[in-house]
DNA sequence: CCAATTGCCGAAACCGGTTTCGGAAACGAG
DNA sequence: CTCGTTTCCGAAACCGGTTTCGGCAATTGG
């Protein structure tokens, strides 16, 4: 009954919109019973909660986020901090990993906030800002390193976050992770079983908790092939196509080259075919090489790159409901899942035609 | 049913934040008056307003975007849907377009809520309910359609957004656009200086606006370098590498081949490398190509493509400044700006080494 | 049968802002 | 010197929710 007198411009209220208030007025129900009913307290009988649902529904009450989180601090949306001019590989998965994203996210009614930097030092200051102005009730950490800074400042600001990949300290960690080790270790017994004796690998960064993960998993296949490990035939730092080039090179001019490649990343896979281009070598043929990663591009070479392929959307939807279980309040402990990623035998691997020290030969003859 | 999920023991007052209250208190106002201090409402004097300011700046005061958001519906959060499996040449370039709308925003406080879709309906189902909750103030439209459902839906809701793109009907709209049509007509001028006389087009989707613009650029080209109109020699439909490779071998087997090619997507014009290699024709030499987009991938292939690049973080970051613009009210028609691609000349396009007849002649004697 | 619980809900305070409204002080005109 | 205007600010309502607190009725205990 109060003065409905000042019902200035129509630029404020939504018309179609119904309030809590209104819900709870055409239930003969007070605002406050309304709000415990659909927030699940203990002390709303079992028919009242039912008769609010079904008013709710009926009438399309949806509550405003952003009016719950002036109380409650929740805005109900999912932050994500995306680093560029970070590691080329996660640029063609990205608008997959947000579609994943996304759909969890709005199946439970949230929303997806992306902001972006280009150090992580930079990343960690805009998840600040973010968590600040309450922007995101928390973070999904792509790529993490073994030493992440943003894994401290949301430890310590006790922040709920869930990261794709595992880290070296997982206390309070919640994450999703494929496991790399085991496609490298597949790639190497795989070759192995093809016949090849000398079987390289070349690794992505360093910094990368990955990394780590993937150089073991192919010691494992060596040692599950019983083939040695040449330390020779172990190279790092490959993140795109020129430092693969660049590794593959070292590699052929060993005095015992390998005769297959495993490559912990498909863009730096991709410089072994320029390598191999440039010595007359033919891929699949002459060297063998099994990637990771399933890039786009890997299917337009000739032969086709062999990879294990993720499953980056699938990848981000289950990030997204495990962060908003998080959230929600489930233990860290208990939301840490794994999977494999698929082998894509597309033909960039196969027996060797010659051996290393055949191989070799002919890559010494052609030298000019 | 009855779910007790409220674990409401955390999450409510922030240690360190300062509100609007606190804030007057120090300053020994009411918070009416510094609310209308801070958001340039004229009956506060300069003095006061000063004071305030510069107490808002010494105690940190960043007012809840949310708690606003309740009162004036807007979140200061700038939206976008993005359609995936839509094409793919966008995507290397999304998270240089995040990273421009990102920065852009931020600089203003603004934030970005990111949504995905897989098809135009599914984009304004999106949308609607991203308005309906007030996730988003306004949008930013990427790859605009002639004919665009997006546009309809928020012109008939009043909600603001800027189109990266422009449309068939202006009215009531935003844009930032690159001159696609500008590039078209440059790429052929340029080949036709370098000795072309026939030179095709391989457009894009037609549904896209840019087609539509980057076609009639094509003709004008033709027009300026004074050749002829062949409608044989126009093509499209190609978004990707196979669509490329296609219409390329359908250019090649014509009684009079184009001896270049202008294509409206780099994607579409790596195919035509797949084609010109099955051929045995040399790319820049037998076959020139001049294409659109400045993809990545372009700068691998031997020769390089050479291509007109489009700045796509730039275009971001504009776009995220003109949609502010918009909310904050600016007039739709004094926020349309456009910008020239880059052309970056690497190697694609040279002098035709052979006649239309004789590269005719050329590929007959080589079919088997 | 009376007292003490318990179950269930409404009234009101509250969250952090914005906006309306009215009034005191300063100013200008007559 | 009075009176109407401005100028500028404070009090209070308001936005759409959540949460605290207390009270009534129905149950339970003795």
């Amino acid at each position: 009954m109060t003065k409905a007198i000042h019902d200035h411009k129509e630029g404020q209220a939504q018309p179609g919109r119904v309030t809590i208030t209104a819900l709870s007025a055409a239930l003969g129900l007070s605002k406050s019973t309304v709000s415990r009913a659909l927030n699940g307290y203990p002390d709303i009988s079992e028919r009242t909660r039912l008769k609010v649902r079904r008013g709710a529904e009926t009438m399309g009450y949806r509550p405003l986020s952003h009016a719950q989180a002036i109380r409650t601090g929740r805005v109900r949306a999912l932050g994500l901090v995306v680093q560029i001019g970070d590691h080329d590989a996660q640029r063609p998965f990205l608008a997959d990993f947000l579609a994943g994203i996304s759909v969890a996210a709005s199946a439970e009614g949230w929303t997806l906030t992306v902001a972006t930097a280009d150090s992580e030092a930079d990343a960690v200051r805009t998840m600040e800002q973010l968590v600040e102005d309450r922007k995101a009730d928390g973070f999904i950490l792509p790529r993490t390193l073994s030493h992440d800074a943003r894994v401290a400042l949301l430890r310590a600001r006790g922040v709920p976050f869930v990261m794709f990949g595992r880290t070296a300290d997982p206390e309070g960690c919640a994450w999703f992770d494929i496991l790399g080790e085991a496609a490298m270790r597949d790639a190497v017994l795989h070759l192995a079983s093809l016949g090849h004796r000398r079987i390289a690998f070349v690794n992505g960064g360093a910094a990368y908790n990955y990394s780590r993960l993937r150089l073991q998993g192919y010691r494992d296949g060596l040692d599950a092939a019983g083939l040695p490990e040449d330390p020779e035939l172990i190279r790092g730092g490959a993140l795109n196509t020129d430092d693969g080039a660049r590794e593959t090179r070292a590699l052929l001019a060993l005095p015992q080259p390998p005769t297959a490649v495993v490559f912990a990343v498909d863009h730096a896979a991709l410089g072994l075919y320029r390598a191999c281009a440039e010595r007359g070598l033919a891929v699949g043929r002459d060297v063998s090489v099994i990637s990771y990663d399933g890039v786009p591009d890997g299917a337009h070479v000739q032969p086709p790159l062999s990879s294990f392929t993720v499953d980056t959307r699938a990848a981000g939807h289950r990030l997204a409901e495990l962060l908003i279980d998080r959230i929600r309040g489930a233990a860290p402990e208990t939301l840490r899942e794994t999977a494999r990623a698929a082998f894509a035998d597309r033909g960039s691997a196969g027996p060797p035609r010659l051996s290393s020290k055949a191989l070799s030969k002919r890559l010494a003859t052609e030298t000019t």
